[in-house]
DNA sequence: CTGTTTATATTGGTATGACCATTTATGCAT
DNA sequence: ATGCATAAATGGTCATACCAATATAAACAG
């Protein structure tokens, strides 16, 4: 029905009990159906308000599909160097794209992204928890990388590239807090955005292409080290523990 | 309760109505969750024999969760070179990385999947319909591509692009069928994937994502003369159509 | 007449019980 | 032990009732 365009992205769809009746099933089997569809972001249900058809030019299948998966993920080590393995080339895509077709309304997105980053970055040092209504840093820092993307008009891209933010949170979420806290982390980001930034304003692909990737390698880097720092700080535990245990067992 | 290790892949998940409740939930809402969790192929039901644990080695969420959503996409113009523009990337880091981790196993995946290819390409131009057991040449094709992903050791990168393999197929069947029927391609095709194994092979992963590009750049070129022609076709039947009825409403 | 508050109706969320179709297990006769 | 018919188990569907959140309509105060 959807397809056929007899309900339009915003549109509410009959209620289910009427729905049913008119598709001739139980309201169960329409229940499990629209489950379905609401999974992959097609509708979505507010209890009391009535189901709506999701508006397809925000429709992020990838994101919605893959929450459910996350928490398969969370555990395994090396899972978001994978991710960020194919980071290094999608969003190197993405700059590459958007300066090339990035219009204005993209750059002015892009710019207020990017300016937002920057003020958090820059005051986070300063005033350590002010006002609790800022979004978290790694928050700001995703929706920059998603304005761009979304400029490189390239739709499966910018869904796949929601789905892996979403993906590489839910997978790391500890370390990529802790990234923003590091001393002169916060600083080196913005200079390197600045400089996607930048290239992609003045519609040179190639030096947008080569800012993403050595951003990327900065915080793959960064990252790297953290898990190490964490992991070492685990054994190191460990192993305190063990001392402990063998020492009460010998009063 | 899988992730705890409850439930192995493979093992039968309690009925129905005793899971229910042992959750403390009515078995509808028991049965909307299980929906859920066989889109994304974690599970699967089977009438009258129950319901079963997937393996989690060759769950494709991706693909299964986007099935649904293919419909969305067929007659988007243009979707199809989206996804074109990205498996430029995707396939040459697949490529890549294959070349570099890429263990016995995998090169004799990778060197079966071009073989099956190689018979089926050149074996088509003699005897056009012959064994029906024979997969579709896009099929083979496509296979082959996701050897060489699952050898890339990456396994992001493996779900997306058969995510995206899926999405494309949906999206321009018909033209990936003309494509394999149109002369001399198959040959070609066939002398760049040997190319792009042969790299892999030598382990050369420069060499296998440079292979890896242009190929695409030639079915990319391809695609976009089949969907120019049919385009054309449609034209002139349309224009032939409005003659015709101009004529008839002249008697 | 207007804005606010309250009451009612609508709607999604859940629970329960029943019945059907298919599969699997059981038991009987050979 | 085997083969077949019957019974039990299991997922698929339907119908009904009730709860909770929301939206709409009615009542009311200004």
């Amino acid at each position: 029905m959807i397809l056929t365009g007899r309900f339009e992205p915003g549109d509410r769809i009959p209620a289910e009990r009427v729905l049913a009746v008119e598709l001739g099933v139980s309201r169960s089997r329409l229940r499990e159906a629209i489950k379905q569809l609401s999974l992959l972001g097609m509708l979505v249900s507010r209890q009391g308000g009535g189901t709506y058809v999701t508006s397809m030019d925000e429709v992020q299948p990838l994101r919605t599909a893959l929450a459910p998966l996350a928490p398969l993920t969370a555990g395994k080590a090396g899972y978001w160097r994978d991710i960020m393995e194919l980071r290094k080339s999608l969003d190197a895509d993405a700059a590459a794209f958007a300066a090339e077709r990035a219009d204005m309304a993209d750059k002015a997105r892009i710019k207020a992204a990017c300016d937002a980053c920057s003020s958090a970055f820059l005051s986070e040092s300063v005033d350590m928890d002010a006002a609790p209504t800022r979004l978290p840093l790694a928050k700001l820092d995703a929706r920059f990388h998603m304005s761009i993307a979304r400029a490189s008009h390239n739709v499966v891209l910018y869904q796949i590239m929601t789905g892996l933010e979403g993906l590489l949170e839910s997978s790391i979420s500890d370390s990529l807090d802790t990234l923003y806290r590091l001393p002169d982390v916060p600083r080196e980001l913005d200079l390197q955005h600045r400089r996607i930034f930048d290239a992609i304003l003045a519609g040179r692909g190639d030096e947008a292409r080569a800012a993403a990737i050595s951003h990327l390698v900065f915080v793959e880097d960064q990252l790297a080290a953290i898990e190490a720092a964490s992991a070492r700080q685990r054994r190191s535990t460990q192993a305190f523990d063990h001392l402990k245990t063998m020492q009460e067992a010998r009063p």
